[in-house]
RNA sequence: GCGAGAGUGGCGAAACUGGCAGACGCGCUGGAUUUAGGUUCCAGUGCCGCAAGGCGUGCGGGUUCGACUCCCGCCUCUCGCACCA
């Protein structure tokens, strides 16, 4: 018999498979089923890294597990092909993006055969392909056709939104504006990162110090009219219900700061006119009590939003952020100029930069005061940039000595700290003036003495029958920004209403379903412009304009950004030829939920909620048969490259050790055959006084530490490489990868080999 | 700062509900094959000790017949978040 020969096993049984359709999936279950699924892999132009493995053959063998044990078990892969890399590639090269990436998901496919994962081909996707498409603006309608219920918790058709009087009244074009602004999808003016010299929009992300991250282009922030998701709207349910999953305590608690629900008050502070009396405050307050606290501030009064109302006495100033509404009434003649030139540098700053750790404060006062609820005295309003118009109602008051950000403005600009809270129990004093917790409130009128809890709610149910506050509830997550200046990602299927000199009437309708999908159109130049406008907008009138109903609409020229498409494959794998649905409620309930996720980390947050939100509005529709897509999540860790040492020598070449050495010294790649461990330091074997640094890398082509999967199997077999893989440690754990340890793995199997085969009899 | 996770040989690590600590691999040592080096194969390898034996899962305590595993306190490291009022 000969010896162990991955490259002529491995082949064979990978053809005989797929002749045998080994693991094709049954249309349903069986008996017990399982749902055994990988995150689908963008399928870049580098082809497979080795990361990608290791979570995919924790599945395979969760999958090949359970079929032997007569479970019936899905187990797809497909593609997340719509994206940024495509479409730059497309710009570079002039290719277009969809040649490109049929020819990467070849590759990626070919590479996957290649590790014979037990995978139903006869399932695969890609994100890219016309027929899916289809369905996710079909989605996306869906989201169009839906609203948010409070009153239920639930999203609803949108033709039974109830609508007020007034609006009814007002005619057609009023009702269907009050829809509009109600729809889970909805279009909204939102400043964005934009970038003249690159011609895009950028990320958060990509924007650092003001500049871009790539060529370090000057970004400024705009105004511009996007599609929004309502994903607040949901945000307390997919906040509550990540309790019963199965999912790492880690990833749960990212979802949930990610959300950040908050409880608190709000608050209302009377703005008088300039030399105003004091009756003019009686007056306010009087007419306020038997109003009652309006469900939205008018021009009178400076609304607040804090978790801490106990801490009201304590209050010395107030700020708002630079674009709050109110800035323009406030700001008094003399300080104009001042907050102008603040307002226009804030403008510039992405939000990133804004919230840039250990930053100064910075602020200009307004000149103008509002009066305190319970006090009646006047308090000064502050703009600074600390304070986020997108967050509560964009304005705070500011109380330094319980909160450390007010109390770094107060030190900055020399405002007065006023301590209403005092510790209680081990009666430390406060240091440095600054108490941030909860105790025991002094100072504080007819309240003092009360604990704060107590404190909070006397103090809510007073401002309520006063008509001045309310308790409220506020998240961090903001509603999602869906739509992209992009040529390669999904077109809406949205038409705006054009009059007859073709300007847009601001009256928009969907593409009818039976007309989807809406495909890119061909276009020569895809490339960004110099302005906002995207691609899509240079493309030919019969994409264009269409004419319904003897109207003409301008098609939507925003394409969704690549989330869409992943928000939702999980359910397509499971009927993946379905012309009249996106997929079979029967065949639906069946698979659903996904039985095991695993996937990397990076997706903790963006696509596990953005997946999450799309199914619980599909729930609400009647759609699924489930609120929650993913049952049990894994996270795979990051595979580093090989381990590096780092070694130093001085100007006259001799070796200097690691921490001794000066700024001249200069670094240089010590092989790993030449070093060695001395208690927690690496040394140089020939010299072990000279200390050497020891690190890996994240792999990356720059670095020159990739390690192509293609070459592991040619010289190992991709046995050997699932098997290192599964061996390198904790799954969950970031590891940095070792050839050596793939060889060892690759002993190991010939010494299994010839446990049961005997090389040197004849051939059989 | 806040939160989560992890500390076991020279190294990556295993040990499922408390029941033979260190499977498997790397490295190292010795041997076989080879003109030699490399490759390949076989054996050994937690630490101390010639041995008998003793000691060992970050440190200190506790529960238990029995603790890597459970509880309390401390130390160290890694990761995530971070002006959200």
């Amino acid at each position: 018999m000969p010896r162990y020969q991955p490259s002529r096993i491995e082949p064979k049984w990978q053809a005989w498979w797929e002749e045998h359709g080994t693991f094709a999936t049954p249309r349903l279950p069986g008996g017990r089923k399982t749902y055994v699924l990988d995150m689908f892999p963008y399928p870049s132009g580098e082809g497979l890294h080795v990361g990608h493995p290791e979570g995919y053959t924790a599945t395979d063998i969760v999958a090949r597990f359970e079929r032997m044990r007569g479970t019936t078990v899905m187990h797809p892969m497909g593609f997340d092909a719509f994206g940024l890399p495509a479409e730059e590639y497309a710009i570079r090269t002039g290719t277009p993006p969809r040649e490109s990436t049929e020819r990467n998901i070849a590759n990626f496919t070919r590479q996957l055969r290649m590790l014979g994962f037990s995978y139903d081909w006869g399932r695969t996707l890609a994100t890219t392909d016309p027929a899916y498409v289809r369905w996710t603006q079909w989605i996306f309608l869906v989201l169009f056709d839906t609203w948010f219920d409070p009153a239920v918790q639930r999203g609803r058709p949108i033709a039974d939104l109830p609508i007020p009087p007034d609006v009814a009244t007002a005619g057609p074009a009023a009702v269907a504006r009050y829809r509009d602004d109600h729809r889970l999808a909805y279009q909204s003016e939102a400043p964005v990162n934009w970038c003249p010299a690159l011609g895009t929009v950028l990320a958060n992300e990509e924007v650092i110090g003001g500049v871009s991250e790539r060529g370090g282009h000057p970004v400024v922030r705009i105004p511009l009219r996007q599609w929004m998701l309502r994903i607040t709207a949901y945000a307390d349910r997919l906040e509550r219900e990540l309790d019963g999953l199965d999912w790492p305590a880690s990833i749960k608690k990212l979802q949930c700061d990610w959300i950040g629900r908050s409880t608190g008050a709000e608050v209302d502070f009377a703005i008088l006119p300039p030399g105003a009396t004091a009756d003019a405050y009686d007056r306010w307050k009087a007419a306020r009590a038997e109003s009652g606290f309006p469900a939205k501030p008018g021009s009178d009064v400076l609304r607040i939003y804090t978790t801490r109302p106990d801490t009201l006495y304590g209050v010395t100033f107030m700020v708002i952020a630079p674009e709050h509404p109110l800035v323009d009434s406030l700001t008094t003649a003399a300080q104009r100029t001042e907050i102008e030139a603040y307002r226009e540098a804030a403008s510039r700053k992405s939000d990133l930069d804004r919230t840039d750790l250990a930053r100064e404060k910075s602020g200009v006062f307004t000149g103008s005061s509002v009066v305190h609820p319970l006090t009646g005295a006047a308090v000064p309003v502050w703009v600074a940039d600390y304070v986020l118009a997108s967050y509560g109602t964009g304005a705070i008051m500011a109380v330094p000595a319980h909160d450390d950000r007010d109390f770094e403005f107060a030190t900055a600009f020399g405002l007065d700290v006023v301590t209403v809270v005092e510790p209680v129990g081990d009666g430390r004093p406060p240091a440095g003036g600054l108490f941030a917790g909860e105790g025991r409130a002094v100072t504080s009128g007819p309240y003092t003495g009360l604990a704060t809890r107590d404190f909070i709610a006397a103090v809510g149910q007073d401002l309520a029958a006063a008509g001045v506050g309310r308790p409220a509830v506020n998240y961090k997550l903001r509603d999602w920004l869906f739509s992209r200046q992009r040529f390669w990602g999904e077109p809406f299927p949205i038409l705006h209403e054009l009059d007859a000199h073709g300007n847009a009437t601001g009256v928009i309708r969907a593409v009818e379903p039976h007309e989807l999908p809406v495909n890119l159109p061909y276009l020569t130049d895809f490339k960004p412009g110099d302005t906002p406008d995207p691609p899509l907008s240079r493309s030919p009138d019969d994409w264009l304009f269409v004419d319904r109903d003897g109207r003409r609409y301008r098609r939507e020229t925003n394409t969704m950004p690549q989330w869409a498409g992943s928000c939702w494959y999980y359910l397509r794998f499971l009927d993946p030829h379905n012309n009249d649905r996106f997929v079979d409620p029967e065949i639906e309930k069946a698979w659903m939920p996904v039985d095991l996720y695993i996937g990397g980390a990076e997706h903790a947050v963006l696509h596990l909620l953005y997946s999450r939100f799309w199914h619980k509005v599909l729930y609400d529709r009647g759609h699924v048969s489930q609120a929650e897509p993913f049952g049990k999540l894994v996270n795979q860790g990051m595979i580093l490259g090989e381990m590096e040492f780092t070694g130093y020598r001085s100007a006259k070449g001799g070796w200097v050790s690691a921490e001794q050495r000066g700024a001249d010294d200069v670094a240089a790649k010590v092989p790993a055959d030449q070093v060695e461990k001395q208690g927690e330091h690496f040394v140089l074997r020939d010299a072990p006084k000279i200390r050497v640094e020891s690190r890996a890398y994240k792999m990356s082509k720059a670095r020159g530490n990739v390690v192509n999967p293609d070459s592991v199997v040619r010289d190992f077999g991709a046995d050997s490489l699932r098997l290192y893989e599964m061996f390198m440690g904790p799954l969950e754990a970031t590891k940095p990868w070792s050839t050596t340890g793939v060889s060892g793995v690759r002993g190991f199997l010939d010494r299994c080999w010839r446990l049961v085969v005997d090389e040197r009899a004849d051939a059989v």
